[in-house]
DNA sequence: CTGAAAGCGCTAACAA
DNA sequence: TTGTTAGCGCTTTCAG
């Protein structure tokens, strides 16, 4: 096909063409050394008439350049929101370390800022050609932004982020709508009296709580669209099944009348017994992403609906997004990116 | 980092140590040739015990070789369904094209067998190493897939395909299970007591009908769960934009208790113009397929929800499959590819 | 500022 | 059956 009258051009062809030699023509191409505007012209001249392209595989082959990315996420355990994050990045890694892109893993603590401090101290000490992580202790994470702004180290934020910093790339969903998508399900088959927002203990012991814009979301949009609902909000332990059973009991004994259920972290799965022991068919559940403990309660039937987006793509996305703009030295199309939330039910729960 | 205790191994190296020459070594390594089992032997433990993987790029560059690919789908206008399937197969391409992979377009007229088996052959004159097409008619594909076969030639069906054939690898969704979430949507807020299925004129008077089983997924649903109820059907032009304006008024003048509408092909957008004029807050409306015209649909609030899934994704991850199986004379891991089916309503709308 | 030349790791044709 | 060798197209060092 293009052996025929067009082979392709390679950098030798190039050259001749402009009557300069082959390292004349790199030079002008990647902007290494000092080039006469001269052969500039005529190089760049060159590369148009024949339509040059350069050959990615021989390039990465003389050059052995390597691309380390550092990521600075929370600590998990398997199955967890943030081991699909992790398992998104791996993945993008395995594709594109032929490309010379590797990286290097950081957890921290999300309850223990100085376990954050370390890591992403840890981070630059990789010496990464750039950095991604997410946002849970804004302060720590805006004075790293803002020595990384210093030593021109591009970073990107994955699942929340902080606008004022000046982040090369975003990737996650918008909080808010989320928590207003989760309402809306909530409420689509019948207008609720009475909703139980159940809410992990640690929410609030902890500093930071990264969850707030989506409950803030979450209670707006049933604020807004039936001012006279309630809103209970029940506190459960995540470390103890006991006790949730139990504050579950008492709290839907005393308010019999609750039909809607939600929960904006995305621990749904820890209802499961109370939810079991006590069939309602009219009773709506809703909660949030697609940890593989959720789904299977969205399939036995326990929870009606669950907000989510494929969580390890977003990562991989991430990575692969960011790589490429950093081997290109371009800044990427787009910076932010508020995924699309899918909506799971039963019925459209298989090859998810 | 690994340049300091573990340079990464080459074929060098293993040569090397397994006591033989490259050439061995690459003979053993891709079944060229013949080699003595005692060497074969000495360079698989060679390989096994410095871990070595062979680095693509040099690969790539030294072998030079392509791998063509030719797509027989049918023809399309710009922001149809099938026109998304194409952005799929070109975005696919332009992320292969690095790795040899090319890829030639065949489009057929559906309404025509014989411009199907125009195009198989010219697939066939292409010499591809692979090919992928649909199953518009079915007794023509599967002649042309035993021809395959006997050619060696391996082909991988998109959006809908054919049991008995030997075909390497399927992508799309179930359209029967599409069928009966749609159905499912449609009923969910409250019970249908009759409901309007409207239909495309050109279902009928073509030889093929490819959105059958989706619709009798969604009929079966209905009959199941709802059996009082009444499932009309109304055809109408989609290529007369009046005529089906004034089938819809008719229609609906003769059957004012409908309060839900589906539409199990990819056009619901045809219904626009009659909706728009005819507002009722209570109606329920829903049909498939992510088309710009049907998005527009629903974010006017004229469309309830749209079953869908992000339709280039399906063959961006065909092409790239099936290229990976292809290159690397493997079968895929898993050969039937169901596609998760989205829920589109103008809450998750955005980003999508 | 520019050219020449030595590889990068692998492949394939040719000799032996 | 095996070893040798000349590239693939690009990068980069080293002279000039």
């Amino acid at each position: 096909m293009q052996n025929s009258n067009h082979p392709i051009p390679t950098v030798y062809d190039v050259a001749e063409r402009a009557g300069v030699s082959r390292g004349t023509v790199d030079r002008v191409l990647y902007q290494r050394g000092r080039v006469s505007e001269q052969s500039r012209q005529k190089v760049l001249r060159a590369v148009e008439e024949l339509q040059y392209k350069p050959n990615s595989n021989a390039s990465r082959l003389a050059r052995k350049k390597e691309y380390l990315f550092s990521c600075i996420i929370p600590q998990f355990n398997e199955g967890e929101y943030w081991g699909e994050i992790n398992n998104g990045f791996l993945e993008a890694a395995a594709l594109l370390s032929e490309r010379g892109v590797r990286l290097r893993l950081h957890f921290y603590d999300q309850t223990d800022v100085k376990s954050f401090l370390a890591e992403s101290n840890a981070a630059l000490d990789d010496k990464p050609c750039g950095i991604i992580m997410n946002a849970v202790f804004r302060d720590e994470v805006t004075l790293f932004s803002q020595q990384l702004d210093e030593l021109g180290l591009p970073y990107a934020f994955i699942d929340n982020k902080i606008d004022e910093t000046h982040y090369a790339l975003y990737y996650g969903v918008d909080p808010y709508k989320s928590g207003e998508l989760g309402a809306w399900l909530l409420s689509l088959r019948f207008p609720p009296k009475e909703i139980a927002l159940v809410r992990l203990l640690r929410d609030s012991s902890q500093r930071a709580d990264p969850n707030r814009p989506r409950r803030h979301g979450f209670t707006d949009y049933i604020n807004k669209h039936f001012p006279d609902c309630t809103v209970h909000t029940v506190f459960i332990d995540p470390k103890d099944s006991c006790s949730t059973q139990k504050t579950l009991e008492k709290f839907f004994a005393e308010h019999p009348g609750i039909r809607h259920i939600g929960m904006t972290n995305s621990r749904i799965y820890l209802l499961e017994k109370y939810l079991s022991k006590h069939p309602d068919p009219e009773r709506i559940v809703v909660g949030f992403d697609d940890l593989r403990k959720n789904l299977d309660c969205v399939k036995k039937g326990y929870v009606s609906a669950l907000v989510t987006r494929h969580i390890p793509e977003q990562s991989k996305l991430l990575l692969t997004d960011f790589a490429e703009s950093v081997i290109s030295r371009r800044a990427p199309k787009r910076r932010d990116h508020y995924v699309h939330m899918d909506i799971l039910t039963r019925m459209n729960l298989d090859n998810y």
